[in-house]
DNA sequence: CTGAAAGCGCTTACAG
DNA sequence: CTGAAAGCGCTTACAG
């Protein structure tokens, strides 16, 4: 039952063709006249020939594999990324190996890794790590970008959505809806996307000539958002709306609000979240959040990162507009209907 | 800045030794003395060596890469099952590469890629199409092992846990609370889980000499999942407890129950769930469930596979047990507590 | 369009 | 333990 290895040297023999008429038939583009590509084809069928990847990879330098490093997929977010960039990937003609980056992993560890498997380009699309895995692979010259994380210093390519801009529509449309008392449990402040988003939404507010009344670091952890929204909450003077900086912590936070503390959503606290990611519509939550357009970050990440592979482009820095999806967990400003 | 390309011959070279002897350096196990060690690590440091593991992995017929074929991650279970699983192979010495089966891919198709990449082994853990892909690569003679599915036939590896001790639980713990008219929105019956699921189910109520009031077929989709829960309690004679074939379905089969239906969980239906995931701990669900000890799952899995890869080993099917998680999402029999 | 030959970067018997 | 040589399965100038 085990299909013996077959390699194109048989294929040319069993065809009456050279070896190098068989590898022109299986490279696309390749010239090679319709009847020697019909004997091969023929050939390769009866022997079940498939050519071997690993040795073309070998050849051209080209592995035709993307090294794709994730810190962890308990972050809906994430696996959905996932999904869209391999779909993506595929459509181009690559695959995605993945490199899940514990917190424990060294850095170095991780780069040796990616680089002795000869991938092609690298997407990091998570925490911490990222920035210095992704600058260590960049030196090493294998092309690089950031996904949903930027850096402001260096030349790395990156892709987000316009954070700064979605932090300020939300406060927008919370100080529409008559909030004055809004805390902000931040994503990350060591990540440009936390920061981003604090910031504009901090400017936000200031537009409005108010401030919040505290902005925490929530670092993404669902754990720690839910501490935050406990002494948030403690004190008689609580906030009546809560921006958090992402679903993920939203969803903990909101279970505090109301499982934990008693309170309403929305009716004594506004809670706003960023990602719109599919729990975010599930009707326990209804959560209204700021949408990043995963479909669009994901195909601007796979065009940046094969424009790099294919010449070396420029670096870049894409930034996608994602609107406000008004659904149930905030207030809604009076005209605003769903 | 770009690293040049720097081979084993180089490295030779520069060391003063042969490139076998580099070689045997880089291969844990091979015979090398300390000074020839010493003396090849150092020219790689001072070249920046890496083996290429490409051009190994040709000679040796050894990618050191499994293929994971997933079809698709919005059921919080399979990004876990991937964080695992990538964990327990990066420790044995593997990687992933990731394939995403679409439903409108073709099996040859996704069988030619797995193939022509020469995987090592390949983990199905999804839906639909597992059995096919599954059985052409074994046929191929590359081991299997079908994760969290099964099958009757054929003989391939594969590791699920005790479905139908599960679902014989459930009954118990139902039967146990009082309940008389239970329904069923089973997993897909096409797949191994749904089915002994079902069957565990039905058979535990019939020790308790009940039938379930319906049993409907909820292929593992959520929007399918809440139109049984509607018609399903539409009727004057309503449910008052759902079993429902994975934690995934039954957030929405809650959520209809809640939101849509306006009746209250437990207190009117008690739900239960299969898989507990991560989702199913938070409070907005504080789901009952069972709950599928995913790490011992894919430590079985590896192994397996693992196993088969090495030598020729006999295939296995492995069923773990799983206990039954009580929270508070149906109503507890007397003497239980939580 | 096509074939003979060289080569990709490594490993593996085979001698020593 | 070590080196020279052959070879893994393919691609790519180079001639024709």
């Amino acid at each position: 039952m085990m299909a013996d290895k077959v390699t194109s040297f048989d294929v040319a023999r069993q065809a009456g063709v050279s070896q190098s008429a068989v590898s022109r038939v299986f490279t696309p583009g390749a010239s090679a006249s319709a009847a020697t590509r019909s004997k091969v084809i023929k050939a390769a069928e009866e022997l079940g020939y498939r050519p071997n990847t690993l040795a073309r990879a070998m050849i051209t330098g080209k592995s035709r594999v993307i090294g794709v490093v994730v810190a962890y997929l308990e972050n809906q977010f994430y696996p959905m990324a996932l999904e869209h960039l391999d779909h993506a990937l595929k459509a181009r003609g690559y695959h995605i190996m993945l490199f899940m980056a514990k917190n424990d992993d060294s850095v170095g560890q991780i780069v040796e890794e990616l680089m002795s498997y000869q991938v092609e380009g690298i997407i990091t699309a998570s925490v911490a790590m990222s920035n210095d895995i992704a600058k260590r692979c960049h030196d090493a010259g294998i092309p690089v970008v950031l996904f949903n994380r930027g850096q402001d210093t260096g030349n790395l390519a990156q892709v987000t959505s316009d954070n700064v801009k979605g932090g300020r529509t939300v406060a927008n449309f919370l100080f529409a809806g008559g909030h004055r008392k809004i805390a902000h449990i931040s994503g990350w402040l060591e990540s440009s996307t936390g920061l981003d988003r604090m910031r504009g939404f901090v400017d936000g507010l200031a537009e409005h000539g108010i401030a919040p009344v505290a902005v925490e670091d929530g670092r993404y952890s669902q754990k720690i958002a839910s501490e935050i929204t406990r002494s948030l909450c403690d004190s008689p003077d609580r906030p009546d709306a809560i921006f958090v900086g992402n679903d993920h912590m939203a969803f903990a936070v909101m279970d505090t609000l109301r499982f934990e503390l008693g309170l309403s959503v929305p009716d004594d606290v506004s809670v706003i979240g960023y990602d719109d990611v599919p729990i975010a519509a599930w009707p326990a939550y209804d959560l209204t959040t700021i949408r990043q357009p995963i479909n669009q970050m994901v195909n601007a990440t796979v065009d940046v990162l094969l424009a790099r592979i294919e010449n070396d482009a420029a670096s870049e820095r894409i930034q996608i507009p994602g609107p406000l999806k008004i659904r149930g967990s905030a207030k809604k400003p009076k005209g605003f209907t769903r």
